[in-house]
DNA sequence: TTTATTTGTTAAGCATTAATTAACACAAGA
DNA sequence: TCTTGTGTTAATTAATGCTTAACAAATAAA
């Protein structure tokens, strides 16, 4: 019985990668990434790894253990929707699964070291979370600067002019839930 | 290089399985099963998935995927005020300041070790979202068990009946959204 | 104690297959 | 036209997953 179903070509395709780009990144022949998408063999557990880390998912969906379901209320951590991000070095997440009646919009925010929302400040209707995950934010409200660190929150309407700061050396995280949802 | 690591030997355990045990349930000689626990050997994805089934896990468990970490907009994470816990060893933390007009409430719960909400299901209005931070909680919703760990989350109408328990051996820590504020 | 199960581990060999190279047809530009 | 890039497949090889068998150590039963 042969396994069929490594989701790598989806997974391929949404960061537009060749078989010979993905076959390069990972250090395998590009015939065999290929092979695993015609469902002709299944990978070596250590190529599996790889090709998951290659492509910034995890074994678990690549072998297809998510729960897929409309209205799912469930969301796993590995099947985050990435939005197209408003900045360089912005990285959004959606931490519900899509076409769902809600209230409230919770994202996942991740900035690259100095990574902003910009010069221009935002004001929209609504309110707005956000708590501190990992690393320092710095955020502006009203020309007010408020520095935001692991276990930090903030609360604020939307319409309040705002904009936000990655000032960590690292990476810095932070769960940014707003109402009404916009995306 | 050799993959080492599959989780297979504390699930065994935790089962009460002997190696020719769980062999005759998957189907595969106990030599193998004690290759693979002692590093020697990585099993085939066909194997793995259903030494998953037969120890009622994951892939991804077994791969180690999941180990497994006053009108002021503000407020810092030493700052925050617990209420009053519904059940023992279930502390909640209020995310936001007081007296702010809220369309949302964050709240963050730090549930002991197989702490839970007890027997009784929730129900009400509003909507919710939950996020993990650290540990593993299990939620059920309408006779659903979800197991989240860290990264996971959960999005539902409040009128669904829900309870939660913290199946974790350490704390658990999760971001808990609630709207309309009921706090 | 002696005997008998049951435990986990290892050696050796086989059979399976993961992975490679090479060649292929097709499409898109230059 | 020629070139470059795309994905697919055939054939071969090298690797390894899996088996059987025998092993020592621990536990249970006689």
């Amino acid at each position: 019985m042969k396994i069929v179903g490594i989701n790598v070509k989806n997974l391929r395709k949404e960061k537009d990668l060749s078989l010979r780009g993905l076959a390069s990144k990972v250090g395998v022949s590009a015939s065999l990434i290929s092979q695993l998408e015609t469902g002709k063999v299944a990978p070596s557990l250590e190529t599996l790894k790889k090709i998951a880390t290659a492509l910034d998912s995890t074994v678990s969906a690549l072998v297809g253990e998510n729960i897929v379901q409309t209205n799912n209320p469930f969301l796993r951590k590995a099947d985050r929707k990435s939005l197209n991000s408003l900045k360089e070095g912005v990285q959004m997440f959606l931490l519900t699964s899509k076409d769902y009646n809600k209230q409230m919009e919770p994202l996942l925010f991740k900035l690259d070291p100095k990574a902003s929302s910009g010069k221009a400040m935002y004001k929209h209707f609504g309110q707005e979370f956000v708590l501190i995950i990992k690393g320092t934010l710095e955020v502006m409200l009203n020309d007010v600067n408020y520095i935001l660190r692991k276990g930090d929150s903030l609360y604020f309407n939307s319409n309040t002019p705002h904009q936000f700061k990655n000032i960590d050396r690292g990476i810095t995280e932070a769960v940014w839930v707003v109402t009404p949802p916009t995306f």
